[in-house]
DNA sequence: CTTTACAAACCAACTAGTCGGTTTTATAAA
DNA sequence: TTTATAAAACCGACTAGTTGGTTTGTAAAG
């Protein structure tokens, strides 16, 4: 066999393998030793791929950040069709995607935050860039942030197996947060540039009592 | 000194080294030693109080618990008088006070989540609890708990330091998530209990093309 | 022959938990 | 109050096993 995709082979092997363990055992249980044992690999094979532990981690990072960074952009490419706010609904959809895949990125993100916290800054880069174009796009920010955070909270809420809700709920509550026209409504208007930003108190009730 | 507050001032030590511990270092570097070292207490006298590991973690689980059930009944014994959705509003409030805490409840989650993802479940059910409650008593049960995820979006994002947002932000974001009047506008009827509950698709769009 | 990919034995550091012993507090008889 | 005894809190060295990482060996690819 080639030797590239012999070493190809073995690297996914070991990242498959550290997933499967992460989702079976937790996140704790993630060591070199399980993972050259569930991948079948050596010790010494999984060293010579990943030089550290570390490394493995970013490696499942780089990863699965790739991987949604892909079908968010494909999403994108057809989100300014179909919606006012195509980063949003990109974010929302890829979130969504997230949310049901069981062995998902979001499991890497937990075994790197538990081994090494400051892993974390990289896709918390990615993820302020995405807020800010959120917000840049929306009529009304505060709104387009908070169906944001709905989703981020589904999906987190589920993968920390918390999530008291239905498939089907589940299903439904993101369909509703991605439908614009659920939210216009009450879009309130982007920031009455003449106030103070403070706390507003109760900004202008529009419809109904 | 008394011996039963001799016993509490060591536990209370041991916790709040943990808390220190995952906070400043992650959850993976919480252990028995490190807990001794932090608290200034010996390896003898923390197992003397926690006989095991998974005996810390339940502690500190249960010790920030009852301290955010304590909050939520404070907090829902007025809400009835401020809110058409009470319970909801607590929940709200409560996980608002979750997120100003830095060292919070849901670091002691994590720390138990990794070690011992089973630890989780008690948690859980009173989630599960709460969010019953929640669709019960909310005119349009979805919006209520997509209310409810926008909160634990924010919150457990802040508390993987991954949130992309200031505190002003944050603040406004809940003051605007607890605001009932900003919400009504969208509220639908509960069910159409007359058609079926799958997927809708596009449910009966009402105001403003 | 050199480099790459992997294997297996190995190591020092660290892990949760144990154990014998010391100090502090509690009880209560003298 | 003093003294005797027990019980609880606490200490720190120790064990058996695990950790991430290294070293040495081997076979295949180039």
């Amino acid at each position: 066999m080639d030797n590239a995709t012999r070493s190809e082979r073995s690297r996914n092997a070991a990242l498959e393998a550290a997933i499967v363990i992460i989702a079976r055992d937790g996140p704790g249980r993630l060591t070199l030793d399980a993972i050259a044992r569930e991948s079948g690999l050596s010790k010494g094979g999984v060293m010579h791929q990943f030089r550290t532990k570390e490394a493995v981690l970013k490696a499942l990072l780089d990863r699965q950040m790739a991987h949604f960074e892909e079908f968010s952009n494909q999403y994108h490419a057809k989100a300014g069709a179909i919606s006012a706010n195509p980063e949003l609904a990109t974010q929302l959809a890829t979130v969504r995607e997230a949310a049901s895949a069981p062995n998902s990125a979001a499991l890497a993100l937990v075994a790197a935050m538990v081994e090494n916290p400051q892993l974390m800054s990289l896709p918390r880069e990615r993820e302020m860039k995405r807020v800010a174009a959120i917000k840049a796009e929306a009529a009304d920010p505060d709104l387009a942030l908070l169906r944001w955070a709905a989703a981020r909270g589904l999906l987190l809420s589920g993968l920390f197996g918390m999530s008291p809700l239905s498939k089907a709920e589940h299903d439904r509550l993101f369909a509703r947060l991605l439908d614009d026209k659920q939210w216009t409504a009450l879009e309130q208007p982007a920031a009455p540039r003449s106030a103070k930003s403070g706390t507003p108190k109760a900004a202008t009730p529009r419809k109904r009592a």
